[in-house]
DNA sequence: ATCATATGGTTGACACATCAATCAGGAGGC
DNA sequence: GCCTCCTGATTGATGTGTCAACCATATGAT
């Protein structure tokens, strides 16, 4: 852990930083997409769905703001928009003008969105324990949620604009 | 850390765990994020032209077989055979048929790439090393690798197929 | 009231990912 | 040779994400 067999220290990470670096990343991103093929194969719902579904779902009378919604599930308002588009088609929401702003939309979920949003949510959270929480010890846990924490610290200091994005489970 | 507020155990996370979860993925998807939107901010590179860029300037000659292209960076064949396609416009590789079988295609790496890729490199492995490496402290970061390799393990294991996916840095 | 500007939201263009279908060329059996 | 099956790779359709441009309404200054 301290030969440093790769660069002289400039700035770049070592070989085996940039080992777990790749193995982190690749990992995540394996997973992810594991969860989201399980989920669309079991439900017909994308992640983004899920994300929308479960943002309306927990809101008062299930429907929101289009930008409160944005703000809640940490999207760009045009990305939301295309989303909601493609949702609205499938009868899983439905867009409202809002009473108080008329330039405003409402989004509301349908009967047949919150059902969907049912039939998906105990499945999906069931993969969410076999594929990540089981898959650790208590420890890993505890330091993956610490790990996110530091990670979201330094990815909030000034420094780098240009962030966006954002999923949820 | 032993109430649990939550579900009465019937494989579904904690809400505990469930925090955890979200905010583990979502970090690690706005991480993913940045680094992707700085790449292409200070290189005109997607992450996924770096993983093409990055294979064949690793393989023998500067040039691999598609296949194994897919294989080295985890992609399918037909998402590569899409990205090749844009990235041939651009200038920054070459198919070229393959000599010992007649169905297969080479993939050569252009003057043009490689030194795309060499302007790109040190300052992403830059970007990795202050948001990710520098974030950490040396536990976290071993931890991060241990977390990595348990999922892995798991997303390996049979009893849920669909797997595919994977980027490179 | 009028005008400049900010805000909420949509749109279009384009890059990217996934799936199913396709197609050409190898490989083995006969 | 010829037929079947497998494999390497491409294609088209569709869903998704980002950016920049846009439009309409609100808001605040005067």
């Amino acid at each position: 852990m301290v030969e440093d067999t790769g660069q002289r220290r400039r700035g770049l990470p070592t070989i085996e930083e940039l080992r777990i670096w790749r193995d982190f990343i690749e990992t995540t991103e394996s997973l992810r997409a594991r969860l989201t093929s399980r989920l669309q194969r079991e439900s017909e719902l994308s992640a983004g769905d899920y994300a929308v579904l479960l943002a309306l779902n927990d809101a008062e009378k299930r429907r929101l703001r289009s930008s409160e919604l944005a703000a809640t599930i940490g999207w760009e308002r045009s990305r939301l928009s295309h989303h909601l588009g493609r949702m609205e088609r499938r009868g899983l929401v439905r867009r409202e003008e809002c009473a108080t702003d008329s330039r405003g939309a409402e989004v509301a979920l349908t009967a047949e969105g919150a059902e969907a949003f049912r039939r998906a949510s105990i499945p999906h959270l069931r993969a969410v324990r076999e594929l990540f929480v089981d898959a650790l010890t208590p420890d890993q846990l505890a330091v993956a949620g610490e790990i996110a924490a530091a990670l979201r610290t330094r990815l909030a200091a000034p420094h780098d604009e240009g962030s966006r994005n954002g999923t949820r489970a």
